[in-house]
DNA sequence: GGAGCGCTGTATCGTATGTTACGTATTTTG
DNA sequence: CAAAATACGTAACATACGATACAGCGCTCC
């Protein structure tokens, strides 16, 4: 069973003339940075001519040169998404059917802000403490409860927060409401709804901002979105995972609830009281 | 001090032009394995035409194309070189408000699940997956969104589930329909709400089965409740954190999801046709 | 409401890149 | 040792890729 390129190579380098194995070896020596450069750089490291190179891409079996890159690429992916961390920790023994979930969705989490950046979630939490727009908030299928938890704890801190419920024509009509200084907050993953982007769409052309939380393949709204989460979803289960973009929705909270930490006191104790 | 490409993205995001911070985005969504393609794979994956994507690696201080390639591949070698540290985000200076909320976040899920027996897990999967009863979830004002996300998942595999909403004079009408081989799922955590303890007492005397997701001081629910899972909150927040207890219910939704994955299997696909 | 600026896409161009044909060198075999 | 076959490099070629000029559009600011 040969999985990678590395592994073709080394099964085949016994069967290579002279030159060709010299440039096995120096695509293995630094695998497999020199393998996505070009051809005459290729050629250069390795002390051989080009089309040598070429005949031993041929040999490995790709109709090209550029066919042979794009598999380096696709290898380079699948490893850069599984973490180091899950061939250093071996799954943890005894394994029921939890830990394999768990872990993934602490992998997933730990990726999801590897890729995004303190000043990006900076960004995202000043537009929505900003009190001169409203808020508005909705989402998908099965990211609509996401939705509704950050409306919840946005409506305590700051006044005019809205979750959008209920059937499609419902929040169209809302968008009569929504201007240049609104932030429109809209989660959706795999399997994207139409719906969703046809409102996001003319939101957009209304001057909301709008800031998307999807998965890593992002949803088509991400056209018209001012700022664009994108968090793993990956499980080994039947559904996808929303827990990452769950937890980047608590630290948007506390970043927001933290901003507006001197309006946000005096706004709760008003409310304690009125109970 | 900015090292890395992706940071250098971060910091300018804010300058740009709303189609170089599409590609900007798709960039970072898939980082940075999109950058080693062509401009035209680069393109048609933003959404946008090649020359935006060269205005856009031109801002970013390049000469062309090429040279930003080179760039993230001299990065990819690096981190490829050094496994263990992965600098996609390097620990923001000035105590980014980022990670000690996702370390605490990630210590409360392991947390929670060491204190979680495989057994308990799926002696609740086993009987969320009996059918036959009927299964309610409600929660409490900030946890009531994961209810709404356990419904909405486990409605699509078996029938009889409902998410209890509104009013509470609402649900508690509903107590007439419950008996003793349904299954009432609640969410409660601090401060925990006298309207739900009164209703899960009256549901308990006829005989329903409660399963509590609550907090590590335990909601009073959990007088009555058959399973009672009680989850990590504590973070570095004026909140506290659902997110654990978020990944127990998904966990709980995969596991009962398995159980019944012959009859699941054939409900989804007579959904699909559905549509 | 009008003028100016900036952003974006279409179409065109030059060139670097991969590819192929061919001749020379090197090894292998009878 | 000779002859054939295989391997390798040089040089010419075609293509696909990145780069650029330009026009249309929307937005902002008078």
């Amino acid at each position: 069973m040969i999985s990678s390129i590395a592994e073709l190579i080394a099964d085949r380098l016994g069967t290579m003339p002279a030159g060709e194995r010299r440039a096995a070896q120096t695509l293995i020596a630094s695998y497999p940075m020199i393998g996505l450069k070009t051809v005459a750089e290729f050629s250069a490291a390795a002390g051989v001519s080009s089309p040598t190179i070429l005949r031993f891409v041929a040999r490995l079996g790709f109709q090209n040169y550029p066919e042979f890159q794009s598999s380096l690429q696709d290898e380079l992916a699948a490893q850069l998404q599984s973490p180091a961390i899950r061939t250093l920790n071996p799954p943890s023994p005894g394994g029921g059917t939890v830990s394999p979930m768990l872990e993934a969705t602490l992998d997933n989490m730990r990726e999801t802000f590897r890729h995004l950046s303190d000043k990006q979630l900076a960004d995202i939490a000043a537009r929505l403490a900003d009190r001169r727009g409203k808020t508005f908030l909705i989402g998908g299928r099965f990211t609509d409860p996401l939705a509704r938890y950050m409306a919840a704890h946005l409506a305590v801190i700051q006044p005019d927060v809205f979750h959008l419920a209920g059937q499609e024509s419902m929040w169209r009509d809302r968008l009569i409401d929504m201007g240049k200084r609104d932030v429109l907050v809209i989660f959706d993953i795999r399997r994207y709804q139409d719906s969703l982007v046809r409102f996001a769409e003319k939101a957009h052309q209304r001057g909301v901002q709008i800031v998307l939380f999807t998965d890593q393949w992002l949803s088509p709204i991400a056209r018209f979105a001012r700022h664009v989460i994108a968090g793993r979803t990956a499980v080994p289960s039947a559904w996808d995972s929303s827990a990452a973009l769950f937890v980047v929705a608590e630290t948007l909270i506390g970043a927001v609830t933290r901003q507006l930490e001197a309006d946000g006191a005096r706004r709760i104790r008003e409310m304690e009281e009125l109970r």
